[in-house]
DNA sequence: AACGGCGTTGTGTTTATCACAACAGTTTCC
DNA sequence: GGAAACTGTTGTGATAAACACAACGCCGTT
């Protein structure tokens, strides 16, 4: 109200100075690093048009991330691809359990409420793996075995992973030959598998009744953590139990991954 | 020597600024990032003192990082782990073929100097995986499977990576189950396992005479590109003829090795 | 209750970063 | 064949962004 106070000297300083405290270099930074999920190479000034950044300022971002090793420089294109440290980060991450510690209380919580055994499984190369179990209770239970593996295309927990790869790169995995078959119900050509991931995408679920074991039917739903997917939780059990409530199945372990995914990205 | 210039603005600005155009900021979001290849979990402070920065500084950093899905904050404990990006980035890094591209040449040159195939082989959780190979000319030669995996307790090539795991990590993977025998020579217990990674450190070179395939001997050197174990290169050939070589073979692997961690860690 | 630990936030100072420009090599395309 | 257009790299002043310090609120222990 005052008419004395000329020059408010900071007539917005009050409120939080920057975004809640982001670093703009650090975040440019790793901007830097997650263009290469879209593109495997990229040259100094085409990045820097892509994030809308100086060709200077990108010239010393990928300079720092080379010193450190995360990009590396093809000495004779002068173009950038991803380093060594991030394999070397990957593996501290899988060996630090980040996922395992977050899914389990997920996992537990859905195996209670469906009284079957849950699973979180992650891609592993050409390949899926179960990553965290949790048994049911009582006698006839299915029985995860962590650390177990199993071909992309066995089982709705396959599906529901491979389903949201790029499909180039899920044939560039699968690879040329045929592949195995498990019972008369595996599928083991690569249309019936494209028909099938389409359904998986459109339902946001994979239903399998034995197509890798026989003797389960599965109900499995894919989790995203930052829109990219990590791997999928399934629901396992006998034919006939399963059979009663597959309907809410479905619902329960979309929620589970739905949940899962949301503290995988820190909205948790 | 003017009294007058009281205070020289800058004394040594005409040599670069700064360390040839590192961002600082973004290179302390990278050291950050790093910091979990010792500890799976940081706290603010400890890592602020761990990387003699301010506690501001790291925890701005950290939340830098958070937002990008790099690092994720225990809502309960307040520490942060690695997140998901780590695990995208090394998929599209996988994807992306660096390694492939870069290693071929080294191969082909080393495959040439010893007339026999040779592969470059990474680790793949518990396993080994036949990344890129180059057989020899001739009709006698091994032909390696690109994409093939093999247990990690089968082979030079196996021993030449894991004994530069941290030997715990390497028990855990393992497992508890006994491990798979392929032939008489194959080693399937933790203490001789144990006792030939040692050698393979001292020596810095790992043979087999056919431990995991009976019909070929192996000459095995680890590759390391920033200090961490990337993989290994093995030249593989019939015994007869790897018998008169084996020296040259030693020598050979381990400068193709050298070679192709120095050009991954970018001084090539 | 007082302490010492934590993670978080505010703020003036200053310094690291930005944006613009100029440079030297290559490739491209008349 | 030559110049135009493209690369990636480096220099530099202005300025905004990051730093370092301090204060705060919170929790568990003493």
């Amino acid at each position: 109200m005052g008419v004395e106070d000329v020059g408010v000297p900071n007539a917005g300083t009050t409120a939080p100075r920057r975004d809640s405290g982001v670093l703009q270099t650090a975040d440019r930074a790793l901007q830097v690093l997650l263009a290469f999920r879209d593109r495997p190479e990229w040259g100094v000034t085409e990045l820097a048009r892509e994030l809308a950044l100086d060709k200077s300022v990108t010239q010393r971002l990928l300079a720092t991330l080379a010193r450190r090793g995360f990009v590396l420089a093809d000495p004779e294109t002068r173009r950038y691809r991803l380093g060594a440290s991030v394999g070397v980060l990957a593996r501290a991450a899988e060996r630090g359990g980040t996922l395992e510690a977050t899914a389990r209380p997920v996992l537990a919580e859905l195996s209670r409420r469906i009284g079957e055994s849950t699973i979180l499984n992650v891609p592993h190369g050409a390949a899926y793996r179960c990553a965290v179990a949790v048994d049911a209770d009582g006698p006839v239970r299915y029985s995860g075995t962590v650390g177990a593996t199993i071909p992309a295309h066995g089982g709705a927990a396959g599906h529901a992973i491979f389903a949201f790869y790029p499909q180039d790169e899920v044939r560039r995995l699968l690879g040329d030959a045929p592949l195995a078959r498990y019972n008369e119900l595996t599928l083991t050509d690569w249309d019936t598998l494209a028909r099938t991931y389409a359904k998986v995408r459109a339902e946001g679920v994979a239903i399998s009744h034995g197509e890798y074991d026989a003797n389960v039917t599965s109900v499995a739903a894919p989790c995203f953590a930052l829109d990219q997917i990590i791997g999928s939780i399934v629901i396992i059990g006998p034919h006939d139990r399963m059979a009663t409530k597959v309907d809410t199945a479905v619902d329960l372990v979309r929620g589970a991954a739905q949940r899962l995914g949301d503290l995988l990205s820190g909205s948790g």
